[in-house]
RNA sequence: GGGGGAUUUCCCGAGCGGCCAAAGGGGGCAGACUGUAAAUCUGUUGUCACUGACUUCGGUGGUCCGAAUCCACCAUCCCCCA
């Protein structure tokens, strides 16, 4: 099967402004393209992960990935899919989590000779003339046009800053840029992305006379329509520091059922012959499904030897296992008070409440155990002796800790 | 440049000078039921030394015994006119 197929049997493919173009450069594994990533925070997230995996694919295909690093980008901000502006970020904001990308990303994509590229486009982008830009590009777009694109018909009720209109200009530039620069011809990313695309499809048309094409990637959407990727409005980020390997397991181990094959379709290299054997899968067996998902995730992800740990720790608390790599947090002499630790504290310490309110209501509605057996008073405390052993304490279903003594 | 409106806790949103740590909804967390799912039901959701105290309603000052609520100035945003 060629890659195209695969991409679309992936359900992967969302629009595409020629399909046939596009099939043949890919296929042929001769295509340069490129994906832009804005560096608005210190690391990549799960979000960001989708485009990562087209990325590998259309490399293990032959094809030259470009992975543009938007340095330039992320200072005008990005208003597609934004109902208020962004917050604007330092120039040495946006260098540092540049840095990070780039450090992460180096993980995923082979970035070996003649393979593939990381550019940042704020090596062109800062340099522009405004007048030289505005004759030479922004005569091309029409603002007309340009306000009835998608991007922009959300802010029209919210107010949309200059700065930010001129987003769909520096994208579309990037492209043109990259088109003329480096024969890259094609453009990849996510839904959220069409109207600047296409921007930049339409500033090689009207430059250079040739064609150029654009392709984006279906947005993971849960069954409720929600982005993916997310919890409580949190980002599930790919640094390990952010989101922790084994929370990472949790949150793909814990997707609704109606969301598994898909994301294991999208997301996973897994053979499309075994994703179609899974896809028959109904009731308790989807959580079968769903472990392969969470694993093959955090094995790509964060490795195989993560991964392996994040599964352990899950089976220990969820099912039978030894409590092997459970990950734990080390109290030190000044947490005591003759001797005792009161539990709150412990939680607090261990990171698993945010407060000692917090803690207190866990307690009180039965959601902590200490060692499996449930702490019912709030005042209660555990000795020295007792945790120079470690125990294990567990707040609600999920969330767990060994919380060590350590002189 | 002129006129009008807004800013409340994680989000939306109600708030009469004292009965306001602030209605309601969403989200989160915990419990029950389950399959670590969904749906449903219950509790909870500022902090702490938790029958009490402290800090919060864009910012800074002021009026008052008492301010989220009144006044002044500042900031930010939205709308209408130019």
């Amino acid at each position: 099967m060629q890659i195209y197929e695969e991409l679309v049997r992936r359900g992967l493919i969302a629009q595409v402004t020629n399909e046939e173009e596009i099939k043949n450069l890919i296929n042929n594994g001769k295509a340069v393209f490129y994906i832009g990533f804005d560096c608005t925070a210190d690391s990549l997230t799960a979000g960001h992960f989708m485009a990562l995996t087209l990325m590998k694919r259309l490399q293990m295909a032959g094809n030259k990935p470009i992975a543009l690093i938007g340095g330039g980008t992320t200072m005008i901000g990005d208003p597609s899919g934004r109902t208020d502006m962004r917050k604007m970020l330092t120039k040495e904001d946006i260098d540092h989590n540049a840095l990070c990308f780039k450090r992460q990303m180096s993980k995923f994509i082979d970035f070996g000779e003649d393979k593939a590229m990381m550019i940042n486009n704020a090596d062109w982008l800062l340099n522009l003339n405004y007048i030289e830009l505005l004759r030479d590009v922004g005569a091309c777009f029409s603002v007309n046009r340009m306000l009835t694109a998608e991007c922009y018909k959300q802010r029209m009720e919210k107010g949309l800053s200059f700065l930010e209109f001129n987003y769909m200009i520096m994208q579309s530039y990037d492209f043109y840029y990259l088109f003329k620069n480096y024969n890259c011809t094609l453009q990849f990313g996510g839904d959220d992305q069409w109207s600047n695309m296409l921007g930049g499809t339409e500033l090689i048309r009207r430059k250079l006379g040739k064609d150029a094409n654009a392709m984006t990637i279906t947005l993971l959407t849960d069954s409720q329509g929600k982005k993916m990727g997310k919890t409580a409005g949190n980002a599930v980020w790919l640094d390990p520091n952010k989101t922790s390997p084994y929370d990472f397991y949790q949150y793909w181990r814990n997707v609704d059922d109606a969301d598994v094959l898909k994301c294991i379709r999208m997301l996973t290299f897994l053979p499309l012959e075994q994703i179609d054997e899974m896809d028959g899968w109904e009731g308790a067996k989807l959580n079968q499904a769903k472990e392969i998902l969470a694993y093959e995730l955090t094995k790509t992800v964060h490795g195989e030897e993560e991964a392996n740990k994040a599964q352990a720790s899950a089976k220990a608390l969820f099912g039978s296992g030894d409590e092997a790599d459970i990950p734990s947090v080390a109290l030190c002499e000044d947490d005591f008070t003759d001797g005792v630790v009161d539990i709150p504290s412990i939680l607090v310490k261990s990171g698993l409440v945010k407060s000692k309110s917090e803690a207190r209501q866990a307690i009180l509605q039965g959601g902590v155990t200490m060692d499996g057996d449930k702490i019912t008073d709030v005042k209660a405390t555990c000795t020295k002796e007792k945790l120079t052993e470690g125990v294990l304490i567990r707040k609600g279903k999920k969330s767990y800790m060994k919380v060590v003594y350590k002189a």
